[in-house]
DNA sequence: ACGAGGTCCTGCGAGC
DNA sequence: TGCTCGCAGGACCTCG
């Protein structure tokens, strides 16, 4: 599921055969998947536009176009983009959402299975606002410990689920908050504001780390995710607890355990690593 | 301010 | 075999 680096892999994939290029017949096959802009008014502003260039924000694939608007999709749980260099076959077609010729050969595709993605069309002023309604980027360089404690502990929620408020922190979601508790130590279910300074301090390396080394493997394919190639992501194999449940802890072979408890999702952890540390 | 639960959406695996 | 059911879950919503 397209978290913070699976979506920075996508825009590093797309962007060299996205930027400078135009959409040519662009088609449209969900309409579901839009957000407060009708088929007709998106088609018509995508017919034509030429991609000033690609970028990601949060777990979002921005693709700025030359008059100014955005064109904004979250691939969300099994949203894929591509860019295909032959003629989609029947299978490939088959959950495409949208689609656009780039010229030379080449075919810009979004495709969603369960499509809970989403499609936004924003001008300045509407990109403007989204942006400001999400959290700072956890991987930006001024982005401290200090940052971090200033945006998580204001709440009374389990610090899991203030981890994957968007509002509080850009990018994170289910795999990564757990592995960072993990890696931070820490139990998930702790409420946010009675973390110590030195216990954010941990989680504030264990987030950035745990990110930037997923960035660095191509993001996490458990089942539906693929990079802008089409290939999977490599970092399944150096997760820590996500879907490990019942599994040995590799730090101290206890049993890990997985909970429902926070927000009805699935949280696996290490009683021994993570629980009894205060 | 918080938790609980519903909503969107389809594929998949379990159970009968 | 063929059916139903529950689950996967990010973001948003309402309700109490």
């Amino acid at each position: 599921m397209p978290e913070l680096p699976e979506v920075e892999t996508i825009v590093r994939d797309l962007a060299p055969h996205l930027t400078g290029r135009t959409f040519h017949h662009p088609q449209l096959h969900k309409a579901d998947v839009l957000r407060g802009i009708t088929a007709r008014r998106l088609l018509r502003a995508l017919r034509g536009a030429r991609i000033a260039d690609v970028s990601r924000r949060a777990k979002h694939v921005v693709m700025r176009l030359a008059s100014g608007s955005r064109l904004v999709i979250q691939p969300r749980m099994t949203g894929s983009l591509r860019v295909h260099d032959a003629p989609l076959d029947r299978a490939e077609r088959r959950y495409a959402v949208l689609e656009a010729d780039l010229g030379r050969g080449e075919r810009f595709v979004y495709r969603d299975v369960r499509r809970l993605g989403t499609i936004h069309l924003l001008d300045e002023a509407a990109w403007s606002s989204y942006t400001a309604r999400i959290g700072p980027e956890p991987l930006a360089d001024d982005f401290d410990a200090a940052t971090l404690a200033a945006r998580l502990s204001d709440t009374r929620q389990a610090i899991k689920k203030a981890l994957m408020d968007q509002r509080k922190l850009a990018g994170v979601g289910n795999i990564y908050a757990n592995e960072a508790l993990f890696r931070a130590r820490l139990d998930p279910s702790r409420p946010a504001h009675r973390l110590t300074r030195r216990e954010l301090g941990r989680l504030h390396t264990a987030v950035r780390t745990v990110l930037a080394e997923a960035v660095t493997a191509r993001g996490t394919t458990v089942r539906d995710y693929r990079t802008g190639t089409g290939g999977p992501g490599a970092f399944q194999v150096a997760l820590d607890v996500y879907g490990r449940g019942g599994e040995p802890c590799r730090r101290c072979g206890t049993r890990l355990t997985t909970t429902h408890a926070i927000d009805a999702r699935a949280t696996t952890f290490c009683w021994r690593c993570q629980g009894a540390c205060a």
